[in-house]
RNA sequence: GCUCCCAUCGUCUAGAGGCCUAGGACAACACCCUUUCACGGUGUAGACGGGGAUUCGAAUUCCCCUGGGAGUACCA
């Protein structure tokens, strides 16, 4: 059985990389019929919050990526938070202690600093110097006041598993990696405040919960040597390992604050649709085999193979997300983008319409929307007596002469027209026709209606609009440019 | 500094020795459609980082260089 994890740390909202992470879990648990867990690791208390947690589930869910088992919902292999397994920890540490694959470190943040220096001085990379490892009985006993940290022993590993001091795996997506493990410290494995060090609480937990593949970002690359290592010292057979190349920005940095939005909140926050933003992700290192890019979730499952995923990192550009958010709002049905875009019309009265107007306003105005928020720029003209009017489109459309008298006339004109959407399109055919046979083109004939009544010279299908103000507005609107240019 | 990872159009990618005069998508540009904007349609431009090696033949294999990224904590 296949059971891969998501594990996540609530030191921020659901940040993209982590997302696109968990995607890809789901989407390999969903193809292989495993499970996908949620783990919510939270062993640095100090960084961690219970606000970002929630973040974290709203997040996943939003996005479709439900978790068979998680600190929520439960399961067999609970608890799911790392805070609430802190018990667990200590005695796989002990076990290693008592076997010799880890001991205890007395060292001082400012013994560790020194050394640190020291090797920094001589330009080579820091290892720790082991000078613990051999610590006698006695002085042991010495510092029994003291409480030390406990350190996984790598060499003593190596040696126990590997004819040689490298260390290699296979990994799912790129193939095999090695690493010279005497280049590995003895790195900490139990903080001397009695908590375990992320290294040591996840092989622990993944062991505890049967994960048996772990996918995740290329960052963890060299943890996973120091992983393996604690498996084995555990006698436990090490899941598979798949690394993901990250997700940058367009300046090829680290995706951040500083670029736009980070968190998956914040993008359905401006009006992204959770469906586009996972399916734009799940392209960044994976392609469709039918070459059909828009799918969702599930048809990605279908076709998804871990091996075929590209192991570049790849850049967050907002071109193809802004397109494919765009595509995602022409298939929405249209209670659902009535309700989605309440949010982003929070500014308008929309209660001086009736249900049937706002729907025509939603039909009339989807079409151009990359984003939800695109809207509330979109409409204002629907909204109040009077429109206000950009200076552009007054000295421009407004203020000419052609335009004066299309609207002296259509102000006459309309005052015993019917303002259905039917009746108006019937009316303004004449209505242009009429002009047209004076030489003025259909297109300047409707411009001028649509700066006297929107204040601008683009906007949605005009019959529709005039409709949905009724002939009270727009004949107010037309009124008062006429007055005001006289 | 040291270690590791990566390298095809601006971007996401297809490509697993001949099917490649390198395909698609987004973006760009042009034209068409059109009572605006947009949508849609049709086209155009645009890439194998450099150098060696292997081979009859290399985007595809190997090596070096360069470039980018990551790790290097009693953070996760």
């Amino acid at each position: 059985m296949y059971r891969v994890r998501i594990a996540p740390s609530p030191s921020g909202n659901l940040h993209v990389g982590t997302a696109r992470t968990a995607l890809f879990n789901y989407l390999f648990a969903k193809k292989n019929n495993g499970q996908f867990i949620l783990r919510i690791e939270d062993t640095d208390l100090e960084r961690s919050d219970k606000e970002y947690i929630k973040n974290i589930f709203d997040s996943l869910k939003a996005l479709g990526l439900n978790w068979d088992e998680g600190p929520d919902v439960g399961g067999d292999y609970g608890p799911y938070s790392q805070s609430e397994r802190f018990d667990i920890y200590p005695e796989f540490a002990k076990k290693l202690v008592e076997a010799g694959f880890a001991y205890e470190c007395f060292c001082t943040p400012e013994e560790l600093e020194a050394e640190k220096e020291l090797s920094a001085k001589n330009k080579q990379a820091y290892v720790y110097s082991g000078k613990c490892k051999n610590l006698s009985d006695e002085e042991k006993l010495k510092r029994q006041e003291e409480v030390p940290a406990i350190r996984f022993n790598v060499s003593k590993a190596q040696k126990a598993f590997h004819d040689s001091s490298e260390l290699s795996f296979n990994d799912l997506v790129k193939g095999v990696l090695k690493q010279d493990t005497s280049l590995i410290g003895d790195f900490v494995i139990m903080k001397s405040n009695g908590t375990p060090t992320y290294n040591f609480a996840v092989v622990v937990d993944d062991m505890l919960m049967k994960i048996s593949h772990i996918i995740r970002g290329e960052d963890h690359i060299s943890n996973t040597f120091k992983q393996i290592l604690i498996y084995e010292a555990l006698g436990a057979q090490a899941p598979k390992f798949g690394h993901l190349g990250m997700i940058l920005a367009p300046d090829r940095s680290k995706l951040s604050k500083r670029h736009g939005a980070t968190a998956v909140s914040e993008f359905t926050e401006k009006g992204y649709l959770t469906e586009a933003l996972v399916n734009f992700i799940a392209l960044l290192g994976w392609s469709p085999s039918d070459g059909q890019e828009i799918k969702s979730v599930n048809e990605i499952a279908e076709d998804f193979r871990i091996h075929d995923v590209s192991s570049s990192n790849s850049i967050f550009e907002y071109d193809k997300l802004n397109w494919m958010n765009s595509q995602y709002i022409k298939k929405l049905d249209i209670e659902t983008l009535k309700n989605a875009l309440r949010p982003f019309l929070a500014q308008y009265d929309l209660s001086g319409l009736t249900d049937a107007q706002y729907t025509r306003m939603v039909e009339i105005t989807r079409e151009p929307l990359t984003i939800l928020s695109d809207i509330t720029n979109d409409v204002p003209y629907f909204f109040g007596d009077t429109v206000k009017v950009e200076p552009e489109v007054q000295a421009e459309v407004l203020d000419t002469e052609t335009s004066r008298k299309v609207l002296r006339e259509f102000y006459n004109d309309a005052q015993n027209w019917e303002f259905s959407e039917e009746a108006l399109h019937e009316k303004l055919d004449e209505f242009r026709a009429k002009f047209k046979e004076q030489g003025i083109k259909p297109k300047e004939t409707m411009w001028a209606i649509r700066a006297a009544v929107t204040g601008r010279t683009r906007g949605a299908d005009i019959t529709a609009v005039l409709a949905i103000l009724g002939r009270e507005k727009v004949l107010g609107r037309v009124n008062s440019e006429l007055v005001n240019s006289a």
